[in-house]
DNA sequence: TTAGGGTTAG
């Protein structure tokens, strides 16, 4: 094939052997690294050549340890000494470039498959469309998809389905990927674990855990076993609707069938634990993880952290985090945004700022929350707008999100003016706002009282191409409950229904509190079951036995 | 076990 096939050169961080981290993480994926990449320089050396099969093996191996930029320039060697290269080979190029958010790359070494006269399997395809989900390019996706059956490019297999399946449910269309599975059924072509779990997860993810339970039952039926993966999107859903004893039923369950939890299945617990108050019991889950042989890794730590850091126990939090420390577990940047916030919370803002240093002290990226959490903090004591001047004085280009959490702060903290002002700072430096800006500073109309001034704000953003949101129509709602009258929100409630919106969990509490009883005639109740999810009326209204 | 799909944390 083509040696110029995969030396792209659009990737500045260019592949080499050696892992773009500092030397103080030599460890022992670097040193099995160094071994993969000594071996591979063995083999092409070597007369006859090794059959590539071994050389399939080898870059799976490293592909397995993520150096895919590493896997890239190995294959690159392979094409540079003209050693002839299959589309299996191919096939883990492009999975490399799915893996590195370049699926550009990816179909790049499609376009080159093609061209040299050879046939693209329908794994190659497969991997293309992993690329694109894991892009968030779920519509391309299914595009490409349509495409395959439409023209016959090739006959889709369970992983094809499954991959499809697997883009919908992440792009929140879960009842779109169940019909698919459907479909697939109808095709003959079986759904394997794999698919039923992806469906069982997109389920649980949506809170519809009883029908995630019934797909369970459907796949036993069928002769297809969960495995620890299906059982843990099963606890979690379980665990975040509170449903405690269900969830320890799974274990049972798990137990009875053999199957062994993993890291993931008590990290589940200790965050759903840590998230209901309950660190102690979290606590109890890290002894019981240590106990079975499962070694405590940087997501348990950092739920624990964050457990006590959401109780304001920030001793207890660091300590936790010394801990890991000792233990050799590395903290990521979501470790260091829980002690932020917890320091945040607590006014202690030194402590806060020297832990903001640390991140980058330790090579990692800050992330959007990381920024919020600090700016929100230093709100409180009035220096967030005085760090983000020094940020613009230091050259650094503020971008729309960073506006976003100024605007939000200060309508947040009652500084409406300041808000207004920032808001009209965005435009003389050519950012545009998006959704969540328009929302942030209609919320500080709304609060302020200011209804009519925050829906002349919503027709304005209209022109500009920014539709609403639901987040939008039930800002608009809560001001109007809270400084309107009730015949004003019927007609919002309405308007809300023509565009389909739903009343949040936050909107539906506030309207019980804010309209009086009488005034809630059968117009008024009969919208409110229309707009209201089902299962917050669930959880609001359960029959007495 | 020669490539390709599914799980957890702010």
């Amino acid at each position: 094939m083509d040696n110029n096939l995969l030396t792209p050169n659009s990737n500045p961080k260019s592949p080499s052997t050696t892992p773009p981290r500092s030397s103080r993480y030599v460890n022992g994926v670097d040193n099995k690294l160094n071994y993969s990449v000594l071996l591979f320089n063995r083999m092409i050396r070597m007369k006859p050549l090794p059959l590539l099969i071994e050389f399939h093996k080898l870059l799976g191996d490293i592909v397995k340890m993520k150096r895919y930029s590493t896997a890239i320039s190995l294959i690159n060697k392979l094409l540079f000494l003209r050693i002839s290269v299959d589309s299996c080979m191919m096939n883990i190029a492009i999975n490399c470039f799915s893996h590195l958010k370049r699926i550009d790359l990816g179909f790049a070494v499609l376009g080159c498959i093609v061209k040299c006269g050879h046939e693209p399997l329908v794994s190659t395809y497969n991997t293309l469309l992993k690329g694109l989900v894991l892009e968030d390019r779920v519509y391309e996706a299914e595009v490409l998809f349509k495409k395959l059956i439409k023209e016959r490019i090739c006959e889709p297999n369970e992983v094809t389905y499954g991959t499809v399946m697997n883009g919908l449910c992440k792009g929140g269309n879960t009842k779109m990927a169940v019909r698919l599975l459907r479909y697939m059924e109808r095709k003959g072509c079986k759904p394997s674990k794999e698919g039923y779990s992806t469906i069982i997860d997109g389920l649980c993810k949506d809170r519809m855990v009883d029908d995630a339970l019934k797909l369970l039952a459907e796949m036993v039926e069928n002769r297809v076993f969960p495995n620890v993966i299906t059982y843990n999107s099963l606890i979690y859903g379980l665990c975040n609707l509170g449903r405690w004893e269900d969830a320890k039923q799974m274990l049972r369950e798990m137990e009875s069938r053999k199957i062994n939890p993993d890291v993931h299945t008590f990290n589940i617990f200790v965050d759903a634990f840590c998230k209901e108050g309950m660190v102690e019991d979290a606590e109890s889950v890290l002894r019981i993880m240590v106990e079975k042989g499962e070694k405590p890794d940087v997501v348990s730590y950092s739920a624990l952290i964050d457990g006590y850091c959401l109780r304001g126990q920030m001793k207890e939090a660091t300590a936790v985090f010394n801990t890991m420390i000792d233990k050799n577990v590395e903290p990521n940047v979501i470790t260091f945004n829980s002690l932020i916030n917890g320091h945040c919370k607590r006014s202690n803002i030194d402590e806060a700022m020297r832990l903001f240093k640390e991140i980058t002290r330790k090579k990692l990226e800050p992330t959007v929350s990381t920024y919020s959490t600090i700016l929100y903090g230093l709100f409180k004591v009035d220096k967030a707008l005085s760090l983000f001047r020094i940020i613009i004085n230091n050259g650094m280009h503020p971008n729309v999100a960073l506006y976003t959490v100024l605007i939000d702060g200060s309508c947040k903290n009652g500084k409406l003016d300041t808000a207004v002002d920032l808001f009209s700072e965005l435009n003389s430096r050519g950012l545009q706002p998006n959704i969540v800006t328009y929302n942030a500073m209609s919320n500080g109309l709304c609060n302020e009282g200011l209804i009519d001034e925050a829906k002349e704000l919503v027709v304005k953003m209209e022109k500009n191409g920014v539709f609403p949101n639901s987040v939008t129509y039930n800002i608009i709602l809560q001001g109007i409950l809270r400084w309107k009258k009730p015949k004003d929100a019927l007609l919002h409630l309405k308007e809300m229904e023509a565009r389909g919106f739903s009343i949040d969990a936050s909107s539906f509490s506030l309207l019980l509190h804010m309209v009086p009883a009488k005034k809630l005639d059968s117009n008024f109740v009969d919208l409110i079951q229309k707009l209201v999810p089902k299962d917050i009326l669930k959880c609001k209204f359960r029959p007495a036995k």
